[in-house]
DNA sequence: CAGAATCCATTCGGATACTG
DNA sequence: CAGTATCCGAATGGATTCTG
């Protein structure tokens, strides 16, 4: 310990035992997808979201974009996708059990950002 | 609407209602560079942080990708850097009081993350 | 309407070499 | 030690076109 000061509500830890901490694949790397985090939130709160509605919410995103973004997130199973035979098709995407916790988890960080804007930077 | 079923704690909200609600710029997008949430993590944790502490942590990211890094959380007021005259030269990271509370609102979301990756996938 | 496919511009990150 | 500078390949996202 080169630091002589003992603190009681820091931990004395070293980075060797955080090494293992964050390996940031998987659902972390999935949120740092361009609009995966406005797809996430716009679908948990309206649920349930049509293609044509995101994509307006979203105003700029491109319907490529889109496309990937969504289908990402249902495969990891994030999303439920269904469709309905009809003419013209619809498409329905809700949250699953664990789109929504991580929409629960996400939203903190969400509000706390959008206050960042909001006042300082 | 189209849906005639009120649930009581499924708000009534419309695509309208939300447009407002993710800029996902500024913090949203910083958290998404590569190591950026690694990076919060740990000096987080071991506070101070050295800058070869935590390439070293890190494992295998590069040198580039870390000084951006590290400059741009800086400069966005979450890591503050303290660089101290002496050779060889030494400089510390720590968080500021934002870093501290984005740091509080990551970890749930890294935690679960992280439990996604042991369990499902 | 809900995309898939293609093509392209830009961005991003890694490797390497160099410096105060 | 703590970076910066440069170059380059990979990945990402946008625009556009087309389709069931």
């Amino acid at each position: 310990m080169s630091e002589g000061t003992p603190d009681a509500d820091v931990p004395d830890v070293s980075v060797d035992d955080i090494r293992c901490c964050c390996p940031v694949d998987g659902v972390l790397e999935l949120v740092s997808g361009k609009y995966a985090i406005q797809v996430i939130c716009l679908v948990g709160a309206v649920q349930p979201a049509r293609y044509a509605e995101i994509e307006e919410a979203l105003e700029d995103v491109s319907s490529s974009t889109l496309s990937n973004r969504l289908e990402e997130l249902t495969e990891a199973g994030l999303l439920h996708r269904e469709s309905y035979d009809e003419i013209p098709p619809r498409v329905e995407y809700r949250m699953t059990g664990d789109g929504e916790e991580l929409c629960r988890l996400l939203q903190p960080l969400v509000e706390w950002a959008n206050e960042r804007e909001g006042s300082a930077l």
